[in-house]
This record gives C-alpha cells, sequence and structure tokens, in this order.
DNA sequence: CCGGCGCGTTGGAACGTTTCAAATCGTGGG
DNA sequence: CCCACGATTTGAAACGTTCCAACGCGCCGG
C-alpha cells in the first residue's frame, strides 16, 4: 500500500480511504489511486485489515460429512448467504469425528471467524458454550440444541406424517414404517409421525419392521421380509426412513416379480439425487437443504449483529415437502 | 497476551516463546506461564500471528462441484495431508462457474494462502500464473495444465483400456462403448483407451454410441437403442463412460427383461457409492480419489518448500483400477 | 579476582492495514 | 479582507503477534 501511496503521490491514508469509502476522496485521486493499484497489482492484504479493524469476514460450517450430499446442499446455501453479505466460509468437515471437530473450533477460535455454523458429532453443548463465550456466535444445525442456541431444523415427526397420510389417502390401510434402529432421533421422529396420522383413520394399521442400519442392504432384507408374507397380511404399502433403504426394498420387490406400486407403494425419505433415477421412481419426503444452509447464515449475521444488546435465540423449523412420483402412483384398480 | 505476561510477571516476549519455543524456556516460567493462559482462556490469535510471521498456515482447495463425491473424497484427502502437516484448509466450490472460481481467487489471494489446490472451470491458465505471480504455488488437479504447473490427474486411455481388456479377456468381440458428448476430453480419452484394447485383439469390434450426456437418462436411451437391435447384431458388453450411463442402462435392460450380465455385460466408470448397491452391482474403474487429493497437498507443500530455490514442476499421472462385480460375472455358458 | 560464556529473559521494532483527530485548502458570507 | 465551513488529505496511533539484539546473571577457567 506504501508502494502504491508513493505511486500516486498521496499519503497511505487516502490509499485505505479509497478502498474503504471511495465517496470520501475526490474523483482525480482515486482515479490517480486506481491506476497505481492496477499497475503494481496490489492485492490488499486481508490479514492485516482485520487484524486492525477486528473483523475476519470469514464465517465457517463445521460439518458432520461432506461426503453426504444432504450436507453439501445445506452448505451451498450457506456459502450463497455468505456470499450474499461478502463473507468468506471456511468449509471443515468434522466426519463425525469429536476430535476433529474440537480441533477445528480450536482452529477457527484461532483464526477469530465472525461466527460458526455446526452441526455436532454429540452433545458438544459445553464446547459449544466455550467458543460462544469467546464471543463468537454459534448456529446449530439439522439437530435441535436447547433454547440456548440459535437453531434450524427440519420436522421429522411432521415429514413421517406427510408420507403416512399421502398413502393412507392412496386407499392404503395396512402400511410398513421401515427404518432404524429406533434409538436415532430421526428413524424415532418419523415414525412417530406416522403413528399419527395411521392413528386418525380407522381401520388402518402400522406394522413397524425395525432394521438395524438405514442402508441398502437393509432395505433389501427388509424386501425379503415383507415377501415372504403370504398376500392377505402383506401391507400394501412402505414408508421407508431414508432412501437408501427404499431403493434396497425397491429392487428386491422388483427382482421377486412384485409390481411397484401395485404390489407395494413405496415412500422414501431425503430425496436424493438417485430417487428419481431408481427403476420406478420414487416418491420421497424433501427436505429444503439449501434453505436450511442458507436461513442457518442469516441467523448466525443476526445474532452478530445483535451481539452488543441482548439477542434472543431461535429455533427455526421447516416443514418437509412430500415429492410424489411413481413408486406411488394410484392403482388403477382399486 | 498482555494479560497472560502481567498474570505470570513475565514480559511479553516470554509468553511468545513459551508459545513456540517452549525448550528455551526455563521449567518453572513455561509452567507459569501455562497456568496463566489456562486461568485466563487465553487464545492465540492467528490473524496477527499471520500478519507478523507472513505465514498463514493455510491452503485453499478450489473444487469444481462439492455435490459431486469424486471432489469431496478429493477434499477429504487434501484435509489429511494439510492436517498432518498442521495446516487449515480453505474449501471453495466454484459450481463449475468461472466468477465464482475468480471471485474465490481473489479472496485467496487477499488471505495470502500458502498455496491453492485447483480444479479449474476451463482454461484459466493465465489467470493461475498470475497468482502464482503473486508468490502463491498452485497446483491442478484432475486436470492437465501443461508443464508449467504441477498436477495430479488420473490416466483415462489407461481406464478405458482396462475395461475394455477386461470385457475381451471375458470372451466377449462385440462391445459398445456409450458415452458422450465427444468433445470431452474424458469421454473421449476412455474411448481411445478401448480402442486400443480393442484392436489388439483380432476379430473385436467396438460400437459407439454417442451420448448427449452423461446421466441416467442417457443411459435409458442407450439401453432402448440396444435392445432394439436385433440378436446377431447386438453387442454382448457396454463400458460406459460414467456410472450414471451404466446405471440408465442397467435399468433398462433389467425392465425390458434382458439379463445383465447374460444378455449384457456391463462397466462402468468412476466407481460411485451406488455401483456396488445396483439391482446387479456394477463392475467399474475407479479412481484413487483419496489419494489424488493427497497427493496434490503434499505437491503444493513441496513447492511451498521449494519456492527460494528453483522448483521443477511435476505432473503426477496416477493408475486407475478395475472394481469387478457381478455386472460381469462370467457366464456360465460360454 | 576478572573476563567470558550460556542460559533466560526483556524491550522494542516490525508486519500492513484502519481509524480518527488534526491539518490544509478553497470558498462564500459578512 | 477576515473567518467559519465543508471537503480532502495527512500523520500517527493502534491492532496482537513474532523476532532479534541486547541484557543480567551465575559460573568456570585462568
Amino acid at each position: 500500500m506504501k508502494d502504491v501511496a508513493a505511486r500516486a503521490g498521496v499519503s497511505l491514508g487516502t490509499v485505505s480511504n479509497v478502498l474503504n469509502k471511495p465517496d470520501r476522496v475526490s474523483v482525480q485521486t482515486r482515479d490517480r489511486v486506481r491506476a497505481a493499484i492496477e499497475q503494481l497489482g496490489f492485492v490488499r492484504n486481508e490479514t492485516a485489515r482485520q487484524l486492525r479493524s477486528g473483523h475476519s469476514r470469514t464465517l465457517a460450517y463445521v460439518a458432520l460429512d461432506s461426503g453426504n450430499p444432504f450436507f453439501t446442499d445445506v452448505a451451498e446455501g450457506v456459502q450463497d448467504a455468505a456470499e450474499a453479505a461478502g463473507l468468506a466460509v471456511f468449509l471443515c468437515n468434522s466426519r463425525e469425528d469429536g476430535g476433529r471437530q474440537d480441533f477445528y473450533l480450536d482452529m477457527l477460535e484461532q483464526q477469530r471467524v465472525e461466527g460458526i455454523l455446526i452441526t455436532p458429532t454429540d452433545n458438544a453443548t459445553d464446547r459449544l458454550d466455550r467458543v460462544r463465550g469467546r464471543g463468537i456466535p454459534v448456529v446449530v444445525v439439522d439437530r435441535d440444541a436447547g433454547p440456548d442456541f440459535c437453531s434450524v431444523t427440519v420436522d421429522d415427526v411432521a415429514g413421517g406424517e406427510l408420507a403416512a397420510t399421502h398413502l393412507l389417502e392412496a386407499g392404503h390401510r395396512k402400511i410398513a414404517y421401515i427404518g432404524g434402529p429406533l434409538t436415532i432421533g430421526q428413524a424415532a421422529d418419523r415414525l412417530t409421525g406416522a403413528r399419527k396420522a395411521v392413528a386418525a383413520v380407522p381401520g388402518a394399521e402400522l406394522v413397524v419392521l425395525e432394521t438395524a442400519a438405514l442402508n441398502v442392504a437393509e432395505g433389501r432384507r427388509a424386501g425379503e421380509r415383507l415377501a415372504g408374507l403370504p398376500g392377505s397380511r402383506r401391507p400394501t404399502a412402505a414408508f421407508c426412513a431414508n432412501d437408501l433403504l427404499a431403493l434396497g426394498l425397491l429392487q428386491r420387490m422388483v427382482r421377486l416379480g412384485l409390481d411397484v406400486p401395485g404390489d407395494l407403494a413405496i415412500v422414501g425419505y431425503d430425496d436424493i439425487e438417485f430417487a428419481g433415477a431408481a427403476a420406478v421412481p420414487l416418491t420421497s419426503v424433501s427436505q429444503p437443504r439449501h434453505l436450511l444452509g442458507r436461513t442457518a447464515a442469516e441467523l448466525l449475521l443476526t445474532e452478530a449483529a445483535d451481539s452488543a444488546e441482548g439477542h434472543e435465540h431461535r429455533q427455526v423449523v421447516f416443514s418437509p415437502e412430500l415429492v410424489v412420483r411413481a413408486s406411488t402412483a394410484l392403482r388403477t384398480t382399486p
């Protein structure tokens, strides 16, 4: 900057003004300084700027697993919001490892980021409290963290209800819920929602098939269990706790010569990219992933702005949406 | 740090020494300072450290599309290598948008990162040259950028050869190549490799079905084209330029009542997560994604270390590997 | 008893910005 | 002709570290 000032024949302060408050500087000087910047290929040193101004213009998102498209979509939403506010985003990936998560949190404290978005590995609230104690705003993404944190989540109970209601409205009365282990909050919530919907319809019945995991192989296994039932006892529809289960189930049904949705209608959850590309395009419950990220970032910016006066923590809960595809098409023969 | 110094009854310099060269400080003082740090919850201000030391201990990876598992795996490799060297990683996502890419490059220049790993959107070599002109090492990932840049790639010609050879060895003599548009370097290279393998076997023939894109829908369309051929003219095997095509093709074949691999053996490319979970698990050409990232990061660190004396740019080319699954199982009746 | 050596420690000068009070310069009103 | 005033510009003090020359001090060899 010193060189730029010398070349333009002005003082350091003026160069700084051209960069930060161009309207304070006369047109001639401004142009002269800009020309000098251009000629020297000057690039502002953000580090020094941060040190002096106390603002880093950077926020961070600590995701649970970047390999999961859910989180990459959320991250995109975060980036969009941050970009709009002129902030850079540090993307960190804890890979479900508490140690790595702590490592990143330490690093981010040292970097003095403006704020942290995080999907924590487990009950990390005390660690997060400490971070916030340092004056760094924290927003929890896709997890509830109580009234002391801003958070952004999607209502899994509502999602379960949505899926089951859709099946009930299509005339199904015996519905299987496939998912588990039920110790996973989301699997349990989706079941709760489904139960609620089924309970509201007289004569409707929900059969729970708990699985050991939420993957394709378990979906196939569930398919075998269903196919093994005599026709009269077999559900006519299945609601799977995620799309992997649903895809596995779908594959096995097709393989066993059963028709989807004729013999079994299927609803998945998450609306992953492959849901629409499956052999029979899959009806699925979709979460507003991009919006989730954007909202979380906006909440963070609000909290940062409020930091002076008292800040009211908000828990935003989004509603999932049902995306109807062929796997639950109405049966032509009722 | 001032507070820590005061509390421990030492000077600023000593605190700094405890942090950076603990062996220069006597045990008693060291412990006293550490206790003070603990009590005050002091966290070093990385920004100031960077400003003074001139080193940011941060590198960046500008990926083409974080939604693509390929790049997230590469990113993990990068992170592992960086972590081992005690560096933080800025993850940026250009989403195939040159403007966004330039925005990030500007930002990274301002941040004075130690180095940049990038999968560029297009011929961005002049922009990258400018970045390097500022003294920031650059390594190109998954693209060749000529002898003036370090780069890390995977040999697509070899991959195509590998796939075709596998099919030839299984006895196939009429093989379809499905992929395109051939203006995409990778689709063209894989075809080149396949041609090479087929040319080496007398009596073997390669049928090229160029597609408009590399997605599931195009794969299905190719399936229809193949199924429409009379049995005698229909290839007995297909090599698809990526797994999406292969999955679409597989779905359509199964749907049309053809057997895989009995009527048509299929090889995909990329070995995406779903390849192994398909209705018929897919044989696929796998790229060492994690290794790609790790190597790129290591190359970058080398270049950064060499910066003083002349640096020799290296182009590392990895070999793909074939992962054999059921979609090319040997036919029981030859 | 003195000079020199090493170990610990100290003080202060950078690093490259931003920020702000003060200086400068025309300018129009009185 | 003087003065207050707005618009520009300047100069210097931060920001929180690291780095280095210099310092104090106990000890050893002469």
